[in-house]
DNA sequence: GCTAAATTTGTCGGATATGATAAATAATAA
DNA sequence: TTATTATTTATCATATCCGACAAATTTAGC
């Protein structure tokens, strides 16, 4: 069993940022996103955000200091524009270069969205080291993913490959003791009401003791 | 009361992004701080940046395919560079564009950073809708802010202002019956293992139900 | 359809960025 | 110190970006 035990169904429930259906793959997925693009795509970005706002060019000129004509060149990718008037315009516009050069000026964002979660909602996924349940599945590009669990697994050589991602985890324990292994600490022992906050990018995985298996209730950070 | 009653104590252990004592600003001061820069700032985060992989001009020309000339002038804000050079460069030095201008670039990434909660640990903090407790106060610069709160509120007319901000919510109701308020949906009533994850950027309250107070479990996105 | 206005795209001169090479400065060694 | 080398900055020719205005295209009204 590898690091996707206690992830993988969470990694089926986004999958567009699931690239291997590893869970914490969805921080890499926006890293990557963000990452790729040209000077085409950025100019696609100011396109699109221009005729979302209803500006015509010499709007823009106006707004931003910028010729209607450079800007016109910008945004079909004739040339690639200097950071100065990557400044002026994003002034103009009222956004940061960053969100314009990332392509997420144009996005909006979500509006009270709620996902109510009942006692045993969720659909169980079984490994060999514990049983997931996701929660508020229904939401998408969340900014932390819930997951109840019950951690099946009674030793550490259960797991082939220990978890390991860029993201931030909280556990907090419901019921049972549970153990967390870490490659930079020693087995910690948390009990009822006990919980943890560490990074994950370091190896860790869980184990239960005891005649009961432990339930947890954990979120890891998607971004 | 206002908005930050169940936040207030979390802002104070987060000091640098909570200017105004609202939780949710430290979001705010994210967005701020990566939009404020220049070309000069830029310049110099590059500067950092080559210093710090101890590389010569030549060597960036050499792994980039911009001329020394021309990263030192970039370097020093003598001009403001192409959408294309700056490509080239992160491409050469392995970063994508948005965080060298952010000015991420050469931040290291905290590792293997842990904190532990025992079930009654964190200084208390009354206020007159409920009592918080923030989990893992130690570690500053968190993705999640996880909080235990006994909500003590009866009524919705408890609270002056309603919470709201640009993060997302997760709660799990531990004992008790809690009530979500929201401006968008009719009052939730949570039992206990029951969760709810919602955008918080809607106004919402929290209430209690029945004779004893509700303990909740909650974590908050801070990015 | 046509006409007129609005908007976008092309042209070209001036401004600015970039690269090759030289000059200047800083670091290293004897 | 001086000599030697490594590294950065300045010079200048060339390529590229940018702005003003003209040409072409699209849109709106009839």
């Amino acid at each position: 069993m590898e690091k996707s035990k206690h992830q993988d169904e969470a990694a089926e429930l986004q999958p567009t940022s699931m690239i291997q259906g590893v869970l914490t793959q969805s921080e890499l997925g926006e890293v990557e996103r963000s990452g790729s693009f040209d000077a085409i795509a950025m100019g696609e970005q100011l396109h699109a955000l221009r005729k979302s706002r209803k500006l015509t060019l010499q709007d823009m000129a106006r707004q931003t200091g910028v010729s209607a004509s450079a800007v016109s060149k910008i945004e079909r990718g004739e040339f690639s524009p200097t950071l100065g008037t990557m400044q002026r315009i994003a002034e103009g516009l009222k956004i940061d270069i960053v969100s314009l050069l990332s392509g997420t000026s144009n996005e909006v964002q979500p509006y009270g969205r709620r996902s109510v979660n009942s006692a045993d909602s969720g659909r169980q996924h079984l490994t060999s080291t514990c049983v997931n349940r996701l929660l508020s599945p229904d939401l998408r590009e969340k900014r932390m993913l819930p997951v109840r669990t019950t951690v099946t697994a009674r030793h550490v050589d259960d797991y082939i490959d220990w978890a390991r991602s860029d993201s931030e985890i909280f556990l907090f324990v419901l019921s049972g003791i549970l153990v967390l292994h870490s490659r930079a600490y020693e087995p910690l022992r948390l009990k009822m009401g006990e919980s943890v906050y560490y990074d994950a990018n370091i190896q860790h995985a869980w184990t239960s003791e005891g005649d009961t298996d432990a339930e947890v209730l954990w979120l890891i950070s998607t971004r």
